[in-house]
DNA sequence: CGCTTCCTGACT
DNA sequence: AGTCAGGAAGCG
């Protein structure tokens, strides 16, 4: 479910409430989710006794820096939900409670998950244990040093993949998703299932700032909410109301009145306005016959 | 590179 | 009953 803009909200919401404080306690309730190690005993016990000492991000991981070096690292995937409590288990949530901790305040930070799709690792200080994705984890979409325009058009030359499907590979760039990938092609007039390499020069400029942009916008509104999203204090955000094509097939344009198209592109569900998008040139299946002009 | 899998729930 | 969902890893 989240992305860059949801898990930043989520770190910025979660950790007043946990920085500088000791965890004392922790269970366990679906291993599954747990990646590294995938025993529930040490797990908990490689985070009680723990004070920790900072909440960052990368892309859509989050980091929670532990006073021993080890990062205990969270990535929520589709559903995943991390939230500060101070009271007991909401009622409605509580069945989808995976893991919680206790903190020395008699506060709690729970993951809360209803499709158990979301991972937990404990990475040791020389990076041990962190997940391929990680490492391998393209520039931050929101780092203007080093997401320039340039490094997106040496990403996409070359490229046969669709520019909707460059932009959710996180080796390339960090943080978005389908949400935001579909927002930052409308807003660049950019149709999603055009080849990466055939985008011109002043396409690519647009674009990139068209994720700047939508990202920003995104962290601005706290994020978008459409049904479990919650930030770490459990309040919804309010991007959706700002989201110009996702979820709004069937309605119109609010450029051009065009009637917002829902289709397929790398492998995802894609909202475009045909009109303002135009579609990508039809590749020539036959070649064309040769000259008979002498 | 696209397709499948990991899960559960909501919707058609 | 079948399809789809904001993610990413693994497969061929």
């Amino acid at each position: 479910m989240p992305e860059l803009p949801e898990v930043e909200t989520i770190r910025r919401t979660l950790a007043p409430h946990i920085v500088g404080r000791q965890i004392e306690a922790g269970r366990v309730w679906d291993a599954r989710l747990l990646r590294r190690p995938t025993d529930c005993d040490a797990f908990v016990a490689s985070v009680v006794g723990r004070t920790v000492q900072g909440v960052d991000r990368r892309g859509k991981y989050l980091l929670l820096r532990l006073d021993d070096g080890r990062t205990w690292m969270i990535h929520l995937r589709m559903s995943g939900r991390l939230a500060w409590a101070a009271l007991p288990p909401d009622p409605r949530v509580v069945r989808f409670l995976r893991v919680r901790v206790w903190l020395e305040d008699g506060s709690a930070v729970d993951v809360i998950d209803m499709r158990r799709l979301a991972t937990l690792f404990i990475i040791e200080p020389d990076g041990t244990g962190a997940p391929e994705g990680l490492r391998r984890l393209g520039p931050e979409a929101l780092d203007a040093e080093a997401f320039t325009p340039r490094y997106l058009a040496r990403a996409a030359r070359d490229r046969s993949v669709t520019i909707k499907g460059l932009l959710l590979d996180q080796r390339v760039v960090a943080g978005l998703g389908n949400i935001y990938v579909d927002e930052a092609l409308f807003r660049s007039r950019i149709h999603p299932a055009r080849r990466a390499g055939d985008l011109r020069i002043a396409e690519i400029r647009r674009l990139h700032e068209a994720i700047r942009a939508v990202l920003q916008d995104g962290i601005e509104h706290l994020g978008v909410s459409f049904s479990l999203y919650r930030d770490a204090e459990g309040r919804p955000g309010f991007m959706s109301d700002y989201l110009r094509v996702y979820g709004r097939a069937g309605e119109a344009c609010l450029t051009c009145g065009h009637t917002i198209e829902a289709t397929r592109v790398a492998g995802r569900g894609t909202a475009l306005c045909p009109r303002c998008q135009r579609a990508p040139r039809r590749r020539r299946l036959v070649v064309p016959v040769q000259g008979v002009h002498a």
